[in-house]
DNA sequence: TCTAAACTCTGTAGTAACTACAGGCTCAAG
DNA sequence: CTTGAGCCTGTAGTTACTACAGAGTTTAGA
């Protein structure tokens, strides 16, 4: 079960192919520390082991949550240490909540923008609405 | 009704404090070309006059209806045109598009933040879901 | 073995919309 | 004239990447 003699390394393109990372991404993400150093061909190339594609696959997936980089670092040591569990649902709840606080503020937007689009109808004011809401004081 | 002489200078913290718009952010508007530039006095400080003050404030209050800055340029070019009602209401519709995609999205994050939250009960698991969530394939 | 295409390397700059200094100058009141 | 508040420029930092330029490496095919 160990690396076969003469496998195809694990370039970082086919990193990229294996997580649907960006190639940029995955560099940006080693620079910033998130992510450990793969060794490296005597040229210089980046080769990958099993551990980069999981580790990979974590941070790409709390990302598609939403998560910043810096609570996944948090996420990171505490899925390495091991009672993490209950940090873990802190965590959660705690990006959750900002998710819900940026719902709500994107509602409140949507509804003045409601309000000035179906006051903005032709003809109706000599001046246009929206530019007036804009330009008056309120 | 003109400026009376002597009248005290509206200075940069003045303007500030009359639209509510940070220092820096005046400044920073003025170097991207956003804002008229203001006269100087000898020594080189900014002058504003009454029309700074109601460029600052159609800015503001776009900014706070989420408009970027580069769809509030092309407002303002509307509003310096005659003919704007139409374009206006298609720019604002367009921007609420946006903002109605932007609530979709936190609120798909938002279920899934659940789901993980709810899962992620003391005890009923061996291991944390939110940890194997982000570590395993899906 | 050689070549050419595909791949990768580093380093820098750009994105959006500000914010936060440092170090120095100006202004207004007393 | 002094002093303290206010203002100046210029640069760097924020988030999470993305997009190059210009160079070097690998690898598959002839």
């Amino acid at each position: 079960m160990g690396k076969s003699i003469g496998a195809v390394p694990l370039t970082i393109g086919r990193l990229a192919a294996a997580t649907g990372a960006n190639i940029e991404t995955i560099r940006y993400y080693e620079k910033i520390g998130m992510f450990a150093k793969p060794d490296r061909s005597r040229g210089g190339y980046r080769h990958y082991a099993r551990k980069h594609v999981d580790s990979l696959n974590f941070i790409c997936r709390a990302r598609e949550l939403g998560f910043p980089l810096a609570t996944i670092r948090d996420l990171i040591r505490l899925n390495e240490g091991g009672a993490c569990c209950e940090q873990a649902r802190t965590v959660t709840m705690a990006h959750r909540q900002e998710v819900r606080r940026k719902i709500a503020d994107l509602k409140r937007l949507d509804r003045e923008l409601k309000l000035l689009i179906d006051e903005c109808q032709p003809d109706r004011w000599p001046t246009c609405p929206i530019m007036d809401a804009l330009s008056k004081d309120h």
